[in-house]
DNA sequence: GTGAAAGCGCTAACAT
DNA sequence: ATGTTAGCGCTTTCAC
């Protein structure tokens, strides 16, 4: 007696053998068979050798339901990005994917274009999926309903960009914003400008755009400039040309901008090109996260690089070593991670125009 | 006696109450909790209150793996892209995650960067979580391996931009490539350019890329203008300036670069710009996608403007009326799917210099 | 080193 | 309309 489910000892023809199939086959033990893929050191090697061969010849196709379910643990990362048209946060999830599935984790991706009742209902879905735990960025970590949520349940999650604070119990894994924005705020200021605005979207929503904020004041304050108040434009798509205009109509025109992410300042790029100005011969734009793009562009554009790959392999990594830590908690590698970002100074920054007033 | 699991009544404290928890805390049976959650009419309507005051106190969240796993039918879609970093398919993405989820289903994804070998793998992963069905986009549908296996091992699946030919039995939903190319480069004749010069990626791999060469065939002969051969630049990183400075160099320089892609033609204006040309003064380039960045840029890119998002979640429809078919295989739907196309004809377009020769 | 048996959380006959 | 029972495919004690 060979088959166990069908008279004529044949699986199913629905969704292939079984490892019970494979273990009959290879006349071993459900157990056995399970431990060869499981435990390979607890099986003798020619024991292995024949459920191999079975499973091969079988082309016995493990179905990680029964595992995942058994088990307790899915080996399943849930992941909640705002978007993935951003392409930072396209950037990120190639090195999510690479550092996941290279450690035998699956990937549940969700977007929740930082809308608070989209991240409840992503989160839960995620949480009934039974998430080994998560990776994340949301508008601002200081003041999320899910995070506390997430805190309260218990679940282990990576912050993804978002900088935990000091006082927070968080984990994260980003640049030092508020550093890095002024080490490109200098750069700006190195070229001759003296008179720069921040140009950011949704500011008052966005930790990210406020710690770089801090570092703009940093850098002015250092070099004894007035910081001017930010420029905030929610809207990608509309008419940020007239509130660019109105500034540069002022008397003491900025002579460059600093925008908080990179797609802000392509728009900014173009709108100043609509209103007939240069870039960077008439005015300066430094922009912020480094995505690929920026470089085909012509003039380049100058940003403040993030490691966006890495931010995600690493947020990935944290993750893993907290979810295999002793159950202790907190993971050997350190509760806020700072990755080093780098300037691309060039392209659309240039010393300002020594107009006369 | 209320509790079924530990002597005192309660859950385990490791993750949260079972549906049977539930169901002894509103006295009735495991199986009757059950249905008022997956066939509610089945149920009284006081029963189901007394189960759902239950399932709310005790913040019951379903197992999904349980049921994926028992129902035989894990509700999951597999997505295979080629990447999150163009665009294009993060536009598509959009249109999957909010047709699946708002389906009931759910979704996971994995990127091939076109190599075969990792689209091997990545299958396989997803063939593993025993997903119901696919949404995905290969190099070139009429010779992948990936789906030979697919339609093997009769998988549903449906492809996003491939354009199924006319003898596959394979289902599609894009654009009409060929027909759109043509209207596209109609355009640029329309503009005035007769010398156009095709520019795409890796060509031979892309079928797409050849079903776009053809449509300019299709204007060209139409026009009785001689087509020219396609510039590849599989790279796009590199040096591309060189070849195409090369072009322009020519006695009869084309005055016209049609794109087979968006990024591929943010790309070319820049190279062009460095050239010291100017577009659209100098040269006009069309692209190809409609990806949102492109009408942001200065000059607004001009491009064949394919719906992504709505491309994504037509798959996704196309795939569910599919899986719910009777099983006499064939969805309601028609196999192939074409969706209409736009032509956004500005910013880099404009009629060819009138130098003389 | 291997096997027998229990069960993860859920659904779906089959009874009643 | 509700309860009983039998698994889905797998891992994991517990014996031997």
């Amino acid at each position: 007696m060979t088959g166990r489910h069908s008279p004529d000892g044949k699986a199913r023809s629905g969704s292939g053998p079984t490892l019970a199939d494979v273990a009959d086959a290879a006349r071993v033990s459900l157990a056995t068979a399970s431990r060869v893929f499981s435990h390979p050191a607890m099986v003798r090697d020619s024991t292995a050798q024949r459920v191999h061969d079975a499973a091969r010849r079988m082309e016995f196709r493990p179905n990680l339901l029964g595992s995942k379910l058994r088990a307790q643990q899915t080996r399943m990362i849930g992941v909640m990005l705002p978007t993935m048209d951003n392409a930072v946060f396209a950037e990120c999830w190639r090195g999510i994917e690479e550092a996941a599935l290279a450690a035998g984790y699956s990937l549940m991706l969700v977007t929740s274009g930082y809308d608070p009742m989209r991240e409840r209902e992503r989160i839960e879905y995620l949480l009934r999926h039974r998430v080994d735990g998560m990776v994340l960025t949301v508008a601002d970590a200081a003041h999320s309903a899910v995070l506390d949520q997430l805190d309260a349940e218990g679940v282990p999650y990576v912050l993804a960009y978002n900088q935990a604070g000091g006082r927070s119990r968080r984990h994260s894994v980003s640049v030092d914003n508020r550093g890095s924005a002024c080490d490109g705020v200098e750069a700006l200021i190195a070229a001759g400008h003296r008179r720069i605005v921040v140009v950011s979207g949704a500011f008052i929503a966005s930790d990210r755009a406020r710690q770089r904020y801090a570092g703009y004041q940093d850098a002015m304050h250092a070099h004894g400039l007035a910081p001017l108040p930010v420029l905030s434009l929610p809207s990608h798509t509309a008419s940020n040309a007239a509130q660019i205009r109105a500034l540069i109509d002022e008397d003491d025109a900025p002579t460059a901008f600093f925008c908080t992410n990179d797609l802000l300042a392509i728009g900014v790029i173009s709108d100043l090109r609509r209103l007939g100005l240069r870039v960077p011969d008439d005015v300066s734009v430094l922009g912020y996260d480094g995505i690929a793009l920026g470089s085909v562009m012509e003039p380049p554009l100058a940003t403040v690089v993030q490691p966006n790959t890495d931010i995600g392999a690493r947020a990935v990594g944290h993750l893993l070593a907290w979810l295999h830590a002793p159950t202790g908690e907190t993971p050997a590698a350190a509760r806020v991670t700072l990755l080093p970002h780098a300037l691309r100074v060039s392209g659309s920054i240039a010393a300002p125009p020594t107009v006369s007033t």
